[in-house]
RNA sequence: GUGGUUGUAGCUCAGUUGGUUAGAGCAUCAGAUUGUGAUUCUGAGGGUCGUGGGUUCGAGCCCCAUCAUCCACCCCA
């Protein structure tokens, strides 16, 4: 048969994978400095753990595993007759009980909701681990991508809201991309759906909302007309999603489509006490990169309060973050009163822009730093043992296997991009010395053997 | 789920209105080169032209199907 990868998926070679680490330590050492703790949870779930938290778009983007034993003839019966639901569109545990994760804060909600006794409140958790969806993969999408959530649950305190726009805002600094961190909160919009009187499609609204920059104000409207709404209150909706300046005149200026309600005030406080906060911590040029927009909507439907998203400016790119406040998580699993906020990282997404806009450091892929050529049995057998010296004393480095043409041991190291090569031959054998070559520089020196390791610790100390 | 793009050597791609034995560059291997490389020169290997059907005296090229790919929409990271 022809090898070949499922559909969206990807091999990572050793270039790709170091600059994927790269990123990966450095989202993770920020959690860290903001004091979440790790978790890691499985690669599937129960499928009603996942069924109906992403709506009814989600549901059909999971992958779900087909149940073990189908074949066997006593249950033929049963079997056929449940796979006719499956075949109704709906699920039947007789035929697929388990499912691929599709993020990763339902399995933390899950999670929570397990252990809600045992943890200590509020409790800040960070996951890194890759999600499936069975989507149609195109650029910046994929069926298996990595997430890097970070979330805190058991608290209403607006803080957290406020660190995670600072996570963001540091992260992004930290892998030199320029970014427009987006802020809103859905109690604003619901109260722009309260006055609109469209309360009972919400969704339709808001998905209309957040086409604007896309399709334009005009295709935005005539889809509202579409839904049904007045005349008046499409202009009202218009006023909403054309209101610019900066975040405090925003502010200002929704006070009157959607103050007098009381969702609206409250979304217009919570705002202004995360602005507040972070107008009095973040640098002036790190203030220019949080932006207030109300037109940002989300589409996942647990969002109760601030939403965030993350843009990366200079690259067409789908939203390379996102995510926002939950009141109520834990709740569809029975455990009520669990509030939450939390944040994701769409590591693929933050790679291709790093690759689009050349961002990764150019020492990225270090490997071995000696590379000892073998030039024959007894001078191998020598080189040998010098090089577990080395490696005893944490230098990373590799032996020739054969006892080959010197250019192609030469090639060899060029092509992994070795430091040095250190070169031992009947004359070195006899003399106890050897021959250590800059392979950059094309400099070489011969030193005594047993100075090879002084002579490489003091060259690390240039590192 | 809907619409489109592309599929030829390990990689990037040429291939005329259908016509002899399907090409190039890079990469690989061997030699010139004996213990000092990334230059040069010479040579070699490598393809059922994505797969399966069809039209034709004749198909890499035309038709149908199918699979894969990339892109757009939907939705999303």
């Amino acid at each position: 048969m022809k090898p070949s990868l499922p559909q969206g998926t990807r091999d990572f070679a050793a270039d790709t994978l170091r600059r994927r680490r790269y990123i990966i330590e450095t989202i993770k050492s920020v959690f860290e400095l903001y004091g979440f703790e790790p978790l890691e949870t499985p690669s599937m779930e129960n499928l009603e753990t996942l069924m109906g938290k992403y709506g009814d778009e989600g549901d059909k983007l999971i992958f779900k595993i087909l149940n073990n034993g189908l074949d066997n003839p006593v249950k033929r019966e049963n079997a056929l007759l449940n796979f006719e639901q499956i075949l109704a569109g709906k699920n039947n545990k007789y035929i697929t009980e388990r499912a691929l994760r599709y993020d990763l804060t339902i399995p933390f909600a899950r999670y929570m909701a397990m252990n809600s006794g045992k943890l200590t409140i509020p409790f800040k958790r960070y996951q890194i681990q890759p999600v499936w969806r069975a989507d149609r993969p195109q650029k910046g999408r994929y069926r298996e991508f990595m997430q890097c959530d970070a979330d805190i649950a058991g608290t209403y305190s607006l803080i957290s809201d406020v660190e995670l726009a600072e996570i963001y805002i540091d992260v992004f600094k930290r892998l030199k991309i320029e970014v427009d961190v987006k802020l809103n909160n859905r109690k604003i919009l619901f109260a722009l759906a309260e006055v609109t009187g469209s309360v009972t499609d919400i969704n339709a609204l808001t998905i209309a909302i957040d086409k604007l920059d896309k399709i334009g104000i005009k295709k935005v409207k005539e889809e509202l007309v579409s839904v049904g709404l007045s005349e008046n209150n499409i202009s009202l909706i218009e006023k909403y999603i054309t209101i610019d300046g900066t975040n405090s005149e925003k502010l200002e200026k929704i006070e009157a489509i959607v103050g007098k309600t009381e969702s609206g005030k409250k979304g217009i406080e919570e705002l202004q006490f995360m602005l507040s906060y972070l107008n009095n911590s973040l640098s002036e040029d790190s203030k220019q990169t949080i932006n207030i927009d109300f037109t940002l909507a989300r589409g996942l439907n647990y969002y109760t309060g601030t939403i965030y998203e993350v843009k990366a400016k200079n690259v067409e790119m789908g939203s390379i973050g996102g995510g926002g406040r939950y009141d109520d998580l834990t709740g569809l699993f029975g455990v009520p009163d669990m509030p939450g906020v939390g944040i994701s990282f769409g590591l693929d997404r933050i790679y291709d822009v790093m690759e689009e806009l050349n961002l990764f450091p150019e020492n990225i892929n270090q490997t071995t730093e000696i590379l000892f050529f073998n030039l024959g049995e007894k001078e191998s057998k020598q080189a040998y043992k010098l090089m577990q010296e080395m490696r005893l004393n944490n230098i990373s480095c590799e032996l020739f296997y054969e006892n080959s043409k010197l250019d192609k041991q030469f090639k060899y190291a060029s092509k992994k991009n070795i430091a040095y090569g250190v070169i031992i031959g009947s004359k070195e054998m006899e003399e106890k010395t050897c021959v250590v070559k800059d392979l950059a520089k094309g400099e070489q020196e011969t030193i005594p053997e047993n100075e090879l390791l002084k002579y490489f610790n003091k060259l690390s100390l240039r590192f």
